[in-house]
DNA sequence: CCAAGATAGCAACTATGCGTTGCAATGTTT
DNA sequence: AAACATTGCAACGCATAGTTGCTATCTTGG
């Protein structure tokens, strides 16, 4: 639901018109994302959007039905940067695990970044986000952690009854509420002790 | 910033008027949480409120100057039944840890906690909220968690260099996103795993 | 090259929801 | 009873979401 847009009336000939539109959706996403680091949420404009990518606002609207929808397609540009860490098996589970949860504080430590993970937390109401952030959610850290564990089960590194998921998402729980709650920077030190905690729990 | 509204015109005498308005508070701010709880943060209108409240807008916008000044005042009659478990000692750290979190997994149970927590992380933008988020996170668990910790020191039970604060906002974390992002249930079973998982990393 | 089809720009419009204002009605305190 | 405070009401201004009808421009198949 991101690119060409789902119309009857365009299934026929899909190869005329004017310059193609992928100039334009970039332009558009990354308008978005500028406007949500600069005006948060609640601010987004679709006008200042259209502004700032030299598009008009009927194009927005012809591509992209709603406001949310936006968002919720400028949203997933940057999720994807958030791919698991690439799967280079780490000394031990604690660097497996650093691996994984890196990218994300990475994101987490700039202006986007934060904007667009506190849209995903206040805007998971709407439909479109909300499915988004299953799909990345399910599926994007699980295939990878299915691995780790069994690494640190041969290791005898881990073995509590929760799974990678649940080890996983309460790590990304606590670098969410760090930095969109309390604030804090997600230190390499903090990030560290988080981890050894965690990896110690598992044990 | 809840209740008289500091309004330099109001100073002189303040004993005068139409029935005071303790009952009018209470409508309104349980009418905001219930559509808060309905039609989410972005669903939320002022006018609805007012009609659901039986009370004139124009009454709101008197005594609560911005829609979010009201969503933050309703936030707040919230948060302040997530406090801290009473601080009964438990038998050991884990059920230390459980009693505190609790109360905050009950809040997150409810339709109507996990909108308010949802408004409380994707309006954290907003001044007001973001003020009261910080008051209800420090001072709120801090104190609390100084105690578990020395009992569990003592105890031997936490050796970790994690102070008390980044454990529970850790918890805290993990609950925010299996109840707002995975919107999976916070089982007792779950919550078990968690806080046993937690209480072996800290050791 | 040309006609068809598709996309983009533009301007004007509706609808909704925030926040304001002036005034009248009603209640409380001294 | 007089003074004051609060509420209700109706009518606004204004920003922004989303729509519509039209024209201009581009691409591609013939």
């Amino acid at each position: 639901m991101t690119e060409p847009a789902a119309d009857p009336r365009r299934a026929a000939r899909r190869d005329a018109g004017r310059p193609r539109g992928a100039n334009i959706v970039d332009a558009v996403l990354a308008g978005t994302l500028a406007e949500l680091a600069d005006h948060g949420l609640s601010g987004l404009n679709v006008e200042r959007v259209a502004r700032r990518a030299e598009v008009n606002k009927t194009t927005i609207y012809r591509r992209w039905p709603t406001r949310d929808a936006l968002v919720a397609a400028a949203l997933e540009r940057v999720l994807i940067d958030v791919e698991a860490g690439l799967l280079i098996p780490g000394a031990d589970l604690r660097a497996d695990l650093l691996a994984i949860v890196r990218p994300l504080a990475d994101v987490l430590s700039t202006d986007l970044g934060r904007a667009v993970m506190r849209a995903a937390m206040g805007e998971s109401e709407s439909p479109a986000v909300r499915e988004l952030v299953r799909r990345r959610l399910h599926g994007q850290t699980t295939s990878p952690m299915d691995e780790i564990v069994s690494r640190a089960r041969r290791r005898g590194e881990w073995g509590a009854e929760m799974n990678g998921d649940e080890v996983v998402f309460t790590l990304v729980g606590a670098l969410m509420h760090r930095a969109l709650l309390e604030q804090a920077p997600l230190s390499a030190d903090w990030l560290d002790r988080l981890v050894e905690m965690v990896a110690r729990g598992v044990r």
